[in-house]
RNA sequence: GCCCCCAUAGCUCAGGGGAUAGAGCGUCUGCCUCCGGAGCAGAAGGCCGCAGGUUCAAAUCCUGCUGGGGGCACCA
């Protein structure tokens, strides 16, 4: 009996219940949600639908209660079922309906939670996409981390995940970066917007010793192309490299310049002014993306007849919909915030549906303290924090663990000093001790004698397990909550949790026998349960991209 | 002026309209002769920013206000 059962027999109990009253609600089973009430007391699980239904059936809350109650208690695997209060519904399960989910658990191994949400939907995650310029920053590894995550639950609900990395590698930043490097080269100051730090003058020299020609006798514009065009292979280089340290491999690396150079942004303006939202002024050329519910209206080619900064987002996001993403997430920092309009608008114009054929998540941004002081970050000064010393400090576990477990939408501050001297601070080392503890149980069972030859799920009997399970059994609603409202943080959230109870069951329950007791199917049940929790939050790690140790 | 996010324990943050608002860290008190004490049990610590509203029920939804952060280019 895990919830989903049990939401369905509730479904039908209150269908009829109505029903007797001459109602015939329309109900589906997302209306009778079941919920884990906080207080143990309540039982198992709790129910609301009599006081939502009361009104409309102009029926009296607890009557209603009692009447689905009455249906309930008929129900093979429900112990009791209480009304309290206004209304509640409280249930409670039989130790063996409730505990048969352990054996499950193990049966179905990682693939325990798998969800059908996205299945077979092919999902674009746009993420980190920072410039070639430099290396990461803190702010695009929160979205190194987040967006990984994601696209772990995304796959974990069946989506076809693609993970996308766009390289700027087109336009006047990337110019900055290669005069910076030349002028590094010459032993000339840093020019002006441009990029200083000890990388520059590192990449630069790695720039000498990559290229076969002689720099020297070339004229200073060829120089500085080479710089270009080296130094931002460099890094890019870099930036992978980086990544992949940090467990986040990409799919595909697009680059912007492709889409200037192939004619897929003219051809994107083109397909604008077919559908008749393009017109020109002040020798520009503007889409009219306020009838859309732009703010005001973006130029799509400048009097100087470059592209406009929105064109090359119009030909990529046309790419990525002709390469058959239906949904396409774009990931950015909430400097960023005013991006969404624009891009809402351009999607409305080809004809899409905003916000569901694409999706902007705007992460805030990270705050970085020392000693309690604000860090300012500074890439022009060198001063910035980047996702090597984040790795190099905390280690990729428990780094990628505290800029996931947030909630996107609050600021999170990181405090280096407490980072770097006691990672202990970071929760995932409590999951991650949770984990290893219940491999070292089975180490120890399986020394004892202690195997999985019997279950006997009314074993499960204590007041810590039918709490662990019913942790348990809300894991598949977990992710898909994650997945739905692209929170992975709720996932790590659920791992502490589930983290606490196991500790708790641990403390009151031993696996191997004691002293000279011999082994009994108590043991060998409890060993199931240790395996099952063993494996969820291994599963449930893998999803925000941190690893399960056997042993700490 | 307009737009986005936030405001919950000393700190960092969770809280899908429900019952006595939680976790980690920090403080205090207990618990190791047997499966890992990186743990457990307990204590202290909260006008859930303020004011209205909706609802049987609001930390949660709506409006206004205050405070903090970030945006509002023919820059990328």
């Amino acid at each position: 009996m895990n919830p989903a059962d049990l939401s369905a027999v509730l479904l039908a109990i209150v269908v009829d219940a109505a029903g007797r009253r001459g109602a015939t609600p329309e109900l589906t089973l997302d209306d009778v949600p079941l919920e884990r009430p906080r207080n143990r007391e309540h039982g198992d699980w709790a129910s609301n639908i009599a006081m939502k239904l009361a009104k409309p059936l102009g029926a009296n809350p607890r009557e209603f209660a009692e009447e689905i109650a009455a249906g309930l208690r008929e129900v093979d695997g429900v112990s009791a079922v209480d009304v309290a209060g206004p209304g509640f519904i409280n249930i409670t399960l039989d130790a063996a309906a409730a505990g048969a989910l352990a054996k499950r658990i193990v049966e179905e191994g990682a693939d325990y939670g798998r969800g059908d949400l996205y299945a077979g939907i092919r999902i674009n995650l746009e993420f980190v996409s920072a410039n070639p310029t430099g290396p990461i920053h803190i702010g695009g590894v929160r979205w190194a981390a987040v967006g990984d995550s994601l696209a772990r639950i995304f796959e974990f609900e069946g989506g076809l995940v693609t993970r996308e990395y766009y390289f700027n590698d087109h336009g006047a930043q990337i110019d900055r970066f290669a005069r910076s490097l030349l002028a590094s080269w010459l032993g000339e100051p840093t020019p002006e917007d441009g990029y200083g730090g000890e990388y520059i003058s590192d990449i630069a020299s790695r720039v000498i010793a990559a290229y076969p020609g002689d720099l020297f006798h070339i004229p200073r514009d060829e120089q500085q192309e080479v710089f270009r065009a080296v130094g931002v292979e460099l890094m890019f280089g870099d930036i992978k490299a980086s990544l992949h340290d940090f467990g986040v491999d990409f799919d595909v690396y697009f680059h912007e310049n492709d889409l200037h150079e192939s004619g897929a942004v003219d051809r994107a303006i083109q397909r604008l002014r077919d559908l008749g939202t393009i017109y020109e002024k002040d020798g520009a050329t503007w889409f009219r993306s306020t009838d859309f519910g732009d703010d005001k209206d973006r130029v799509v080619i400048k009097s100087d007849g470059e592209a406009g900064y929105i064109s090359g987002d119009l030909a990529y996001y046309l790419n990525k919909r002709e390469r058959g993403f239906e949904r396409n997430l774009i990931m950015l920092g909430a400097d960023h915030h005013g991006y969404v309009k624009r891009l809402m608008a351009m999607t409305a114009a080809f004809g899409d549906e905003p916000y569901v054929n694409l999706e902007i998540l705007i992460g805030q941004l990270v705050n970085l303290l020392r000693d309690g002081e604000p860090l300012r970050m500074s890439k022009r000064a060198g001063t910035v924090v980047t996702l090597e010393d984040l790795v190099e400090s905390v280690g990729v576990d428990a780094g990628r663990y505290a800029l996931v477990r947030s909630s996107i939408d609050s600021q999170v501050d990181i405090d280096l000093d407490l980072w770097s001297k006691s990672t202990n601070d970071n929760p995932v080392f409590y999951v991650q001790y949770a984990h290893a503890r219940t491999r070292s149980v089975a180490r120890n069972a399986a020394e004892f004698g202690v195997d999985r030859s019997g279950f006997d799920a009314s074993l499960l009997d204590h007041e810590t397990e039918s709490v662990l399970l019913g942790i348990l059994a809300e894991f598949p609603r977990v992710v898909r909550h994650a997945a739905e409202e692209r929170a992975p943080h709720r996932v790590a959230r659920y791992t502490e949790e589930l983290a606490g109870a196991y500790h708790r069951w641990y403390d009151a329950r031993r696996v191997t026998p004691l002293g000279d007791e011999p082994v009994s199917d108590v043991h060998r049940t409890r060993l199931w349960l240790n395996d099952a929790v063993g494996q969820v939050i291994r599963t449930g790690l893998g999803l925000v991209g941190v690893t399960a140790p056997e042993r700490m």
